[in-house]
DNA sequence: TTAAATTTACTATACTAAATGGTATTTATT
DNA sequence: AATAAATACCATTTAGTATAGTAAATTTAA
């Protein structure tokens, strides 16, 4: 996933001829990731990548042998790792985690990703499996995190499902955006709500 | 987004000229939609359309004026206005509804056609829009009468929020296949419990 | 110490082969 | 005569490559 590196014979002494230009791996990875995520995988040319990373097309291809494996490349280095703090408070940490959650969908093309990873399950499924990992899987595993401890704790209903909750979690925010409605500031509270007290009147 | 009509001067008697072949239309229309569905719609080429309907390109020019307007009727065309039968038990009208819609994402390439079209909400937004239009509102509708009549028998706790607990419901799919997880045959039911309850032990 | 040789990275440009959306022209059918 | 359909075509775009020359680093030799 990362950069083809040059050999080296010595792993202390500078390989000889000229370094890389230091900051050309992020441009590039940038500008595809913001290229695929607004005009989808398909979409994303070559050309357009090296013209927004300010580069020419022979440095795109020295570090990576073709547009798939810098689209993954591209996911990959996008991967944020970045999660709100853990508080122990089961309703505040869910709600701020579907907020981090809620912020990052909101972005400009920030579902489109999302969309062109779908599109291209059949086309390019290596696409679809780095989107799962690097995007998919660290936020459903934190939200399972939370769960269970909370399961621990006692908190939950016996016999309830926890993945089945990540998805009805997660899943709701898909669904708004998929229906064309916007996502208020106020929704994962009571998205969070909503799920914890669920919809029934009675018992 | 229906095939334009060539003109008539007179209603009753035949419009002059060779007819269209009648079952044009539809070859035409299953085909875009079968290879908008499995390819994408950047990828889905009129050739292959022509290639597909056994037709040619000209023929289907003549229909629709352009790749996105085909596109846009084979969307409309496919829409599925066959839906459960509502019994008045809101919990197994809702199960009912479900497990169409599991059965329709669970086909193949049902889910990719999602992708495509949240991949073009920059490039080809009228392809969002219809999409919405003929495949996620009309879902949507039924889901919410069902639980707006559950809402006036009192089965609803006060508050909850039907256009919610409408998302957290079909949300709960996209994520799950959103994450590589099979859909199994009693997620529907799970589903419905789930959100049903709740997840918390104590009221 | 210094200069040349070597090695690697980068730019610029052109190119290929294939695919694509759409059309002008011709032929077939009623 | 009038319309539908088929053939052949066009202009453009695209992933990827090839070539020629320049830039920046190290290695080697005088």
């Amino acid at each position: 996933m990362n950069p083809v590196e040059p050999e080296r014979s010595n792993v202390v002494s500078r390989a000889p001829g000229r370094p890389r230009e230091p900051e050309t791996d992020q441009h590039i990875l940038d500008a595809a990731f913001r290229l695929m995520a607004q005009h989808g995988y398909v979409r994303m040319s070559m050309d357009a990548v090296a013209a927004e990373a300010g580069v020419t097309k022979p440095t795109i291809y020295r570090r990576w042998p073709s547009k798939i494996e810098l689209a993954m490349a591209a996911l990959s280095a996008y991967c944020d790792a970045s999660r709100p703090p853990v508080t122990g408070d089961t309703r505040s940490d869910l709600i701020a985690e579907m907020e981090h959650f809620r912020r990052a969908i909101s972005r400009p093309y920030g579902m489109s990703l999302y969309g062109t990873a779908l599109a291209e399950e059949h086309e390019t499924p290596e696409l679809l499996v780095a989107f799962r990992e690097y995007l998919v899987v660290p936020r459903r595993r934190a939200l399972r995190t939370l769960l269970n401890a909370a399961q621990a704790r006692g908190e939950l209903r016996p016999g309830v499902d926890v993945a089945l909750v990540v998805n009805l979690l997660i899943g709701a925010f898909y669904a708004q955006y998929v229906a064309g409605d916007p996502l208020a500031d106020d929704w994962s509270e009571k998205l969070v709500d909503t799920l914890w007290e669920g919809a029934a009147s009675t018992r």
